[in-house]
DNA sequence: ATCCTTTAGTGTATCGTTCTACCAAGACCG
DNA sequence: CGGTCTTGGTAGAACGATACACTAAAGGAT
């Protein structure tokens, strides 16, 4: 096991004490001439010098690693959630710690005290059921937090956050229906245990309110998952919901998925049925996975932007980490647009095509 | 920021010296009396001590942390891959630092120095390009790795690896086409830079080969991938690939694609042209995503146990960086099967079902 | 009473970096 | 010429845990 190239020896071989080859490394250059500094770089890269990240953080108490916590990286949109993130990390020089929360708040906990153990000081969790108070401890403790998909009011908390207006995304995604003609529109989803779910409901019901349709609790199906993730068996739940809503007396026309692997599923339930997608059934999804278009046919859905989200929430939270941001939690609301594919029709009739 | 609790501060508390509390923190009880251990436990829990891994790993030149270098998360397969290798790790006490090698051997290289200057010494890669002399220059230097999909021979190599047999898979896939009565088959893929896609291709041909069927060159489709990457993108290739293939002179009446995602995206090029699945072409794919069964119509595919494959890899890995395992490579290929659903049909018929 | 073992610990150097002091030598000023 | 800056460094004590090399005390054998 070959030994490691310390900052000693390139010092030594460079002719400077440690020190300097410290503050080389640590961007105090305005401290030695450039005679010195030159000779410093040549030592470094003719030793092949790699800095030890675990003596560093023993004395800084930081190391450049973000933590992930997610429900679950077998969700195609959560693997382009960590993708992105992974991306924007290592653009700053950060490696990105994966943990599956599995929607339990017990584990992400558990997760959180284990980051913290690493020396990781800055976390980013997905879309998640933790408590608040939970989260404040850490906050408290030196944690930076960057919230993705939960409400925050600017002021209210001393949390980072960027989120999508799901809200928006729910009605968005309704009023589409509304507009090609459905009157009887259905609701898709695992259990509602996240604010993003909720927020998505809700602005399915205000889309509803606003078309003066009355409200039909019937039309909503809320599926149960067996293991509490719901994410896995998302497409699953999808398949079951869109059977038990098409095979009532008075069906839904429309159906808004609460995401596009319950959508998916949804596709894969109608077909039990014998109904057509979008002749006898419209379907709409949510987070634009990149199966969306692949599908049969390609699904009319709310795009979430995660790439960006996700630069300027990586961006912000190393900010944090690194002190060149302070201040007040930075809420950021990112606009959210629909995408019109060929999975929604007017009711009834051919394809509706956008163009 | 609230300072972390020390071993000596459990020390103070429990009245022993800091080198019996490490004596307990490392399994040597024997040293040590019930009741002197009872006290230390006790202020353990009082004080909430957590262990500083930097010192431990500054110390120890040991960290519980494995690295896991993929193509790309995004990918489905993928993504059930890294859940898999997450837990298999969490049930040992390890955590999962991920690396985006997108199949660039400059990027995976630069992932593992990082890995290792992270203290990481043990690193699953999963289906890469990499060179075998650099992988072997890290195991010199230390690291533990573990590859997956990659042909290695016992003996050939210090390295341990774990895959399926894909060119029994490719044969297998090619075979069903067969029994159906299937004689044009074509194959379909991206840039073949891993061993895992040549030997799937080589499964194809003997299958062919068996049969008693002329290779047609024409039938073999190798798309090429902007990015390099060729894992987002994979359906997007499958669906020109199969567009490309089924509008020839002599189109195949059955496709074996490279993985399920080609597959899917074969489903759309199939569609574009008007092509309808199983009655006009079958399709095969490779690996038995979440989503295959949800396709329309579900689709056939050779399943590889990643679950069960990447329980057994993490653990050998964990025995080598521990030292419970030591000495010649370990070599595991697993069982693999088809699991037939109704993409596949007799050429010019009506689904096959299989019971 | 002496010597040898065993039990139950402890003292302390060490891992590789960082960072707060501290310092030497020249430049500049009046 | 003495004093004060500035420039370009250096010394060395941490950071928290580990593990080798000890040892004090008690028990057993002769």
């Amino acid at each position: 096991m070959a030994k490691a190239v310390t900052i000693q020896e390139v010092a030594a071989l460079a002719g400077v004490s440690t020190s300097t080859v410290s503050n080389l490394l640590n961007g105090r250059i305005s401290r030695m001439s450039a005679a010195t500094r030159a000779r410093i770089e040549l030592a470094m890269s003719q030793l092949g010098y790699q800095a030890n990240h675990a003596a560093r953080q023993l004395k800084t108490g930081q190391s450049p690693i973000i933590g992930l916590v997610i429900p679950s990286v077998a969700n195609p949109f959560w693997g382009a959630f960590v993708q992105a993130v992974e991306e924007a990390a290592m653009a700053r020089g950060y490696q990105v710690l994966l943990g599956n929360g599995g929607r339990d708040p017990r584990r992400e906990q558990r997760y959180a005290e284990s980051l913290w153990s690493h020396g990781v000081r800055g976390v980013i969790f997905g879309s998640s059921p933790l408590s608040l108070d939970y989260i404040l401890r850490l906050v408290e403790r030196g944690l930076h937090v960057m919230v993705f998909d939960r409400r925050l009011h600017e002021g209210d908390t001393v949390m980072d956050g960027i989120s999508v207006d799901n809200r928006v995304g729910g009605y968005l995604a309704t009023r589409h229906l509304l507009d090609l003609g459905h009157r009887r529109i259905g609701f898709l989803s695992g259990p509602l245990r996240t604010s993003s779910r909720l927020e998505r409901l809700e602005g399915y019901r205000n889309a509803l309110i606003d078309a003066e349709i009355r409200h039909d609790p019937a039309l909503i199906w809320v599926g149960e998952s067996p293991t509490g993730a719901g994410d896995v068996e998302g497409a699953e739940i999808g398949r079951t919901g869109a059977r038990a809503l098409l095979s009532a007396e008075h069906p839904p026309t429309g159906l808004v998925a609460i995401n596009d692997l319950y959508a998916l599923g949804a596709y894969a339930g109608a077909h039990d049925l014998g109904f057509r997608i979008p002749e006898d059934v419209s379907i709409v999804g949510f987070d634009d996975i990149t199966m969306a278009d692949m599908a049969n046919p390609p699904l009319t859905t709310i795009k979430q932007p995660i790439d960006s989200m996700m630069q300027s929430a990586v961006g912000t939270l190393i900010d944090r980490l690194e002190g060149t941001r302070s201040g007040p939690a930075h809420v950021v609301t990112v606009p959210i647009e629909i995408v019109v594919r060929n999975s929604t029709a007017q009711p009834g009739s051919r394809p509706y095509r956008p163009d």
